[in-house]
DNA sequence: AACGTCTATGAAAAAGTTTTCTGCAAAACC
DNA sequence: GGTTTTGCAGAAAACTTTTTCATAGACGTT
């Protein structure tokens, strides 16, 4: 059931807010000159008060400050990149934003870049190779700093691109065999690869595999291949019509479930590439009657909130995302720098959360 | 349970990715004046070419073209946006990325500014004013072609420096009563008065109210008051001992149903201002063996991916994340171009989804 | 007193585009 | 057939800052 409301048309207890009040004294255009003019100073010092104060006279700084401050002199960003010949920007293409899948990472990338003085640009691929190359163009042309990609499937004008423009660029989420130059992520192979051996090591057989399916998809691709040198491991066969592909979606999982479920009935578990899938399973069992982890187990990745929400609640694999964020963000501010040391890929690993539903 | 791993140290399996196969035949700067030369024009017809390719004659255009092609030519935008004195940068600044709560809105603004030519750049406040301001005046440097922020609580500076900017603003996510500019919202106040309303037609009384405790939340501030006036409508009295506020998390949902109920084990139902607290009440209630919707009645606000999840199903106010982006993207190229001419607010309203917790 | 060094400032060039203005040839007009 | 219009392209200025180079004076050393 669900009931409509456009909210009363009056406007009805408005939300509050602070009334304005004027603070500067001067409308118009301010640029430096503007501020040079009123602290009898040159342009030039005016940079350098803002840049290097330390090189200014303190009364000269004092002065330049104050018209600042009563100008509201905001320093135009696009002319001092311009000029010095790099800009702050840092731009990070993910596959999409509206799952939680990367949000804890954007926002710690977004927090950890601004802090550190970067001016984060974040685009949305949408799963679609061919956007992110024209994301990625479309990006160079601010004259970043750095490039934060998600995945290792770039199509090779990106990689062409990206080689060419002598930045530091970093891929993230994976750990491609050909990088194409750092690298902060984890294994998408190993981790279905463990989450299998351990459902096998907990007594469930027969175990299928469901999975992202997006074209193109390196991190599907890598995972499916975890659960094929796994199952094998187990002694079965990695039958095909065992694993099955979706979109992104609960109703997704649950076909996926479904599918698999009526192909071979005999399945005890099911390794989903995706909490998402994995949750939409868990739903469509309890509609069809199934217990968990009795009649079918379920496990996810990425342990997203939904996966200790739902229930039974989910086991799942863990990716740190706020720490693949965090090490992301350094390693772009120790690269633009110059004195970043350490490994030129660092694996953040993931952990096994084991909870209800096997 | 968990068991931690770092992934095989080995490369196992590496992921696949395509080498790269060099694709240009110029290293080294290239610039509209090399692209210029090698097409035999100057570079005013290569920026022609670019932006009003219908004034180049069909040739010359052909020419320039294979060049940029050949050369794998970027245009800086750093100087054609200085040079143009403005650029298609779009500041939107939310209180976080990390929760769902905005991810719909923020992968959509994304996307439909992007497709219109716009380079949207997402800042995070954590729901800290002066964090937003501090963004805000960072982002006007890059001389943005509009704004858009979230909530009606910005602090005085900020509120001028928009004023100032000349530029469009959109306000989101709430409907002030002195807009800095276009709004594009619904109304906060009568969200919880509804929910509220709601409640008490369902037969529910002693209604609580649990909500997210951060400075300054005006959008917060707003959910009270409905929830004040609905339940003083319906003849009681709103007690403050019966409202409590938490941090944005499963555990303080969980702290205020305690709360609340320990200071008044009459309440029958509490409405929450954010989903994430329904939520962990929910599980709390599981935990304490209190019954839903028999022992007490809990409704959400925002309807992320976890309300219709757990179990039972969470009832609570959609709120039409998606549609917001698309109304602010578009009202910002309207803005931009200034050919808007529909209402400067616009109410998207929001639906009383029942499910079954209440 | 001559010299070198350091500090604080300024003047001019440079960054890579777009804007504005100008020029020229060919087409269209009457 | 001369004039106006149109289509195409170039030259120079502008955008606002940083970089680079220069200079004036203060201070210390010999």
């Amino acid at each position: 059931m669900s009931l409509r409301s456009q909210g009363s048309k009056r406007r009805a207890a408005p939300e509050s807010s602070a009334q304005t009040s004027p603070t500067f004294q001067q409308d118009g255009k301010v640029g430096m000159k503007e501020i040079a003019e009123r602290a009898k100073v040159t342009k030039m010092t005016v940079s350098r008060a803002l840049r290097t104060p330390d090189k200014v006279a303190p009364e000269t700084l004092r002065r330049i400050t104050a018209a600042m401050e009563e100008m509201g002199f905001v320093p135009n960003s696009l002319a001092g990149s311009l000029s010095a010949r790099n800009s702050p920007i840092v731009p990070v293409i993910v596959p999409t934003m509206a799952n939680s899948i990367f949000s804890d990472f954007i926002e710690e990338v977004s927090l950890t870049l601004d802090r550190a003085g970067f001016t984060p640009i974040f685009g949305c691929s949408n799963f679609d190779n061919e956007y992110e190359e024209r994301l990625l163009i479309k990006y160079l042309g601010w004259q970043p700093s750095a490039i934060i990609l998600t995945g290792a499937s770039q199509t090779p004008r990106t990689r062409d691109f990206c080689q060419r423009s002598g930045l530091p660029v970093i891929q993230t989420w994976c750990l491609p065999e050909h990088p194409l130059g750092r690298v902060v992520g984890f294994s998408n192979y190993d981790m279905l690869y463990q989450i299998t051996k351990a459902l096998q090591g907990w007594g469930y057989r027969n175990i299928g595999f469901g999975f992202l399916n997006t074209p193109n998809n390196d991190r599907s691709r890598q995972r499916r291949l975890g659960w094929e040198v796994a199952v094998r491991e187990g002694g079965d066969e990695p039958l095909h019509t065992r694993a099955q592909g979706g979109e992104l979606s609960l109703e997704a999982g649950a076909d996926i479930l479904r599918g698999i479920l009526g192909r071979h009935p005999d399945t005890k578990a099911i390794a989903f590439g995706s909490d998402v899938h994995a949750v939409g399973a868990v739903l469509e069992c309890k509609r069809l009657g199934l217990r968990i982890p009795d009649d079918i187990a379920i496990t996810g990745c990425g342990d997203m909130g939904l996966s200790s929400v739902v229930s039974p609640t989910l086991t799942t694999v863990r990716i740190p995302g706020r720490t693949i964020g965090r090490e992301c963000a350094t390693m772009v501010n120790l690269s633009v720098v110059g004195t970043y040391a350490g490994p030129s890929t660092v694996n953040v690993g993931f952990e096994i959360v084991r909870r209800e539903s096997a």
